[in-house]
DNA sequence: CTAACCTTTCCAGTAACTGGAAGGTCAAGA
DNA sequence: TCTTGACCTTCCAGTTACTGGAAAGGTTAG
């Protein structure tokens, strides 16, 4: 059994967020010490690994939720795991499409501007 | 004069996000009627306006004020506009780098999960 | 014993709204 | 004139996923 940090430190998430997991009921300490300290066992911090890999590839902490769910259950199938995967595949392609109009835009704009002493900007034309 | 309902429409905002605007003294209302409503005119409508096409490129609220000194600022230099846009390209271009990366990982461990009903899920491994 | 460092809970703040409640205003129709 | 419905106002709370800080208590090394 080890404390907060040291189960902070070997998740590699901050301390104050691994009490966060715990205070939203992602991951809980599994015990707690006579003076009330969380106490995380060896299945715990894997838990925190996994949920910060997660996080990492930007899983909301709902998803992260229910990876967790599955992480946890030797009966869950590899296509609801799958399924969750691809539907975050999806939004990272419309976010990915939104940011290449909006450069395109932008680069369109920046490069029109003399960037100049001059008042004269293509920039502020556009937006207004 | 117009109202904020009006106001909203005519900038394509919510009546919501109008009044916000007003909170924050972004684009505060120019009056208030007897009963206190608060009455826009033409050149407040534009500034809505502004606000919106530079919110819709992604620019952060302290963004637009910015832009919206610049805007209101006949001696302002085009070099200034130029910088604000040049930064909000290179944070673009950097979400687009992160972007990218999480894509061809995320697309590798669906690629190689089946899918199917049996547990073994390369995505749950990797994520372990 | 004390200093340094750990832990706890709780409160507030972040960005940019959004929803809702309670209550005042206004224009139109019976 | 009264009422109905669509406006408007302010204020408070909630959203996401933490992060910072205060106050108070626990633990450990010297």
């Amino acid at each position: 059994m080890m404390n907060i940090s040291a189960a902070a430190k070997a998740s590699g998430l901050p301390t104050k967020t691994v009490r966060y997991y715990a205070d939203v009921d992602l991951v809980p300490a599994p015990a707690r010490t006579e003076a009330g300290y969380r106490a995380y066992d060896e299945a715990s911090v894997r838990k925190l690994i996994f949920v910060k890999r997660a996080r990492d590839f930007g899983f909301s902490i709902e998803e992260c939720r229910s990876l967790l769910g599955l992480y946890q259950d030797d009966h869950r199938t590899s296509a609801e795991v799958k399924s969750l995967a691809q539907k975050r595949l999806e939004e990272i392609e419309q976010k990915q499409r939104e940011l290449q109009s909006l450069k395109d835009e932008l680069t369109r704009l920046v490069t029109a501007c003399n960037g100049d002493h001059r008042p004269d900007c293509p920039i502020i034309d556009y937006l207004s």
